[in-house]
DNA sequence: GTCTATATTTTGATAGAC
DNA sequence: GTCTATCAAAATATAGAC
């Protein structure tokens, strides 16, 4: 009987040569963003000359493209899965935390793209677009309806969603400071910040 | 005797070519980045050829430090201001929400570059380093005193720092979409839910 | 899968005429 | 203060050898 470490094996797995472009990039696009990252920035992260990536993806905007989408994909699904739910509005805002929190603890370089590169995208500009309008129309909803339930309190919803969405989106700049980072404690606090406020 | 419409006068008068620059690659550093914004956008943007912008700046680095130095002085000095103010944290804190909302109603198109393109400064980046850790700690000890004076709930500090700072610091994007925008009912709002959060 | 060599375009910036 | 002309460097991407 063969006996398998399948945690080692899954995380030691050999990653794609690709999969290993796109985090490089994602690294690099976080510290000096897309524009300013050329592909010999890239291949020399990586020891290997610009002409060997083309041998495993197609352009510079294909990587920016993966990184970007496959994110916008992650948080419309989330959401999806939070809308579904039957918790009140309290409870769906602390799932959006949650999911913010997991993403980005998970690819905090890929989310400085998200952030801030999603207007150099070509093709899948579009699709990106839409992707965040109606995610940011989910999270209004489910306000909007939390008001209407007087789970929160009734001011304008759209300066509540602005600063707490405002916060989620920053945390890539932040997470990686912290060393000794437990998610769901994170997420706790956080939650608590923003749902109750800080005064006392 | 002389009749002057100051208000006109001062609101008519003519930009220097140098400011008028500045004011346009503003607006294109936030649409697109510094780095994807070329001198020749920017000429374009003016009715001019590139080479002409060179007879009034020196650099396109210069461009950059001057939009991002000028904000982050104005920062340093009100926080200073706030400092000095004899008000309790949460008065403090209410200022400190003022003043980025004044700064960035009155420089939108500035704060996207404070913000994303800091790090592509060359001379002046350690200096704005210096100011913007200043400044964070300038926040922090306001926070930490409050906390001390049970002003404050007794809650992690960097992460009621790092919230509240956040969205400040995303006021840039959300501030351009609202036509209808009186400063000082913005702060009061802002204010409340940063402070109070906005569960009931 | 990686290399060298190279094509093509674009970039920031300068010189000098008007 | 703006223009045309131009330079030198740097960019993305391709071709073809190993």
């Amino acid at each position: 009987m063969k006996h398998v470490n399948y945690y080692l094996a899954a995380s030691m797995k050999k990653l794609s040569r690709k999969q290993e472009i796109i985090n490089v990039a994602s690294k690099l696009f976080k510290e000096k963003g897309y524009s300013a990252v050329t592909m010999r920035d890239i291949a020399k992260s990586m020891g290997i000359k610009a002409a060997s990536l083309y041998n495993h993806i197609n352009s510079k905007q294909e990587i920016l493209t993966y990184i970007i989408i496959s994110l916008a994909e992650e948080f419309t699904q989330g959401m999806s899965s939070i809308k579904l739910s039957n918790k009140n509005s309290i409870e769906k805002l602390k799932q959006i935390v949650s999911l913010h929190i997991n993403i980005t603890i998970n690819n905090t370089n890929g989310m400085a793209s998200l952030n801030n590169d999603w207007m150099h995208l070509k093709d899948q500009k579009d699709y990106y677009l839409t992707l965040r309008v109606n995610y940011e129309n989910s999270f209004r909803n489910i306000i909007n309806k939390g008001i209407k339930k007087k789970e929160i309190i009734n001011l304008n919803p759209d300066i509540m969603l602005f600063s707490i969405l405002s916060t989620l989106r920053s945390l890539y700049l932040w997470i990686p400071k912290k060393e000794d980072l437990d998610p769901n404690e994170l997420a706790t606090s956080l939650s608590n910040v923003l749902l109750n406020g800080i005064n006392r």
